[in-house]
DNA sequence: CTTAATACGAGACACCATGTCCAGTAAAGT
DNA sequence: ACTTTACTGGACATGGTGTCTCGTATTAAG
């Protein structure tokens, strides 16, 4: 969904913003399943042909509003302490959870009959917050923090993946205590387990 | 959703299975998403009525067909090597998982705004599973593999995340071998953080 | 064997979201 | 002014929802 064109009335930011801003206040609302696109132009005052032109389902929607939802507020600013920065992570990531985890499970389940969805929501949410964490275990490993031979690709999936599955499952509470929690633990069996 | 009188024609368990492999079926073809209440009845040759009659939803049909799909497989005998034992669980899991993971992410999904059917889903499938991992563990500390001092509960989450997480974002293949690696890796770990 | 009670398959029904199309209006460049 | 594209609003056929009713089937009780 793409314009290049430099013809005619431009697109109205103002209109992308009320959509984006209304699927995630309904979303909030109702859940993923229920939200609909008829809903979402109801709620943001616009057109459902507007939100027909520029996104193909409510899961490209609500990707968008995640992706700009979680830019600002999960990814700080690194500092010299990685293990600092991890913390911070964590913390934001399950911060941002009651809004953000009901959409990126909602997404996930939508992705699973859809392999270029899949792609999509991997190469522009997912493998970013991969990343994100690759790479302050990298700085870590520097720092002498980390064991040389950890399998930095294992615990990265293993510090994501238990955070998934406390925001998904919620058989126990989601808050900051827990990102502390989960980075200590990763990091105290991390230090022991330089092989 | 129960029938308590003896009076009358009983519910027919031949519709009943026929209602759960259709929705199995179902779900692996087009997806959880694309599956319907009107689609199974057609697909079992059931009258609608009667999946209405015995289950609330679609969410509810795929509840109790994957916990009949899962007993059997991901729930093998308890040897006297708990470790062995751990490796088979997963192995299972793993294999299920093409099945398993679109389904159980969906219910996940379904969740997130129906609190009674979250405590449904985490009763009668998540706590199950966990306690199935949980014991296994506290098997592994009786005979010493794993030390004294480890955090089961976290770690179960640890192992139940990990799997998960590679399922559900698949930015890896999925199969027997990863299911040994987080086996390994896991009781790596656990091994040398007696703490 | 009749009767009461319940389950079954099949279909009708009003309701609602979908995705497309069209009309009229708004905002940009030439 | 004119062209081009975006916008809101509404119409439309399609398909699933959940409820209801029909006639029939299967059980236990009398």
């Amino acid at each position: 969904m793409e314009q290049t064109s430099a013809l005619g009335r431009p697109r109205s930011e103002p209109a992308r913003r009320a959509v984006l801003d209304a699927a995630l206040r309904l979303v909030r609302r109702d859940g993923y399943q229920a939200v609909t696109i008829k809903g979402i132009a109801e709620e943001a005052g616009v057109g459902r042909q507007t939100i027909y032109r520029w996104w193909n389902s409510k899961r490209e929607v609500l990707l968008e509003a995640i992706i700009d939802l979680a830019r600002p507020i999960a990814q700080p600013e690194p500092t010299d302490d990685p293990v600092h920065d991890l913390r911070q992570i964590l913390r934001g990531s399950f911060r941002l959870s009651p809004v953000a985890g009901p959409i990126i499970s909602g997404l996930m389940a939508d992705a699973t009959n859809d392999p270029e969805f899949l792609a999509q929501l991997q190469s522009e949410l997912l493998a970013r917050r991969r990343a994100l964490i690759r790479e302050t275990l990298e700085r870590a490993q520097r720092a002498g923090t980390v064991g040389e031979g950890a399998e930095l690709n294992l615990v990265t999936d293993m510090i994501w993946g238990t955070m998934w599955y406390r925001v998904l499952s919620r058989h126990a509470p989601v808050n900051e205590a827990l990102a502390d929690e989960v980075t200590d633990a990763v990091l105290r069996l991390l230090g022991s387990a330089g092989k």
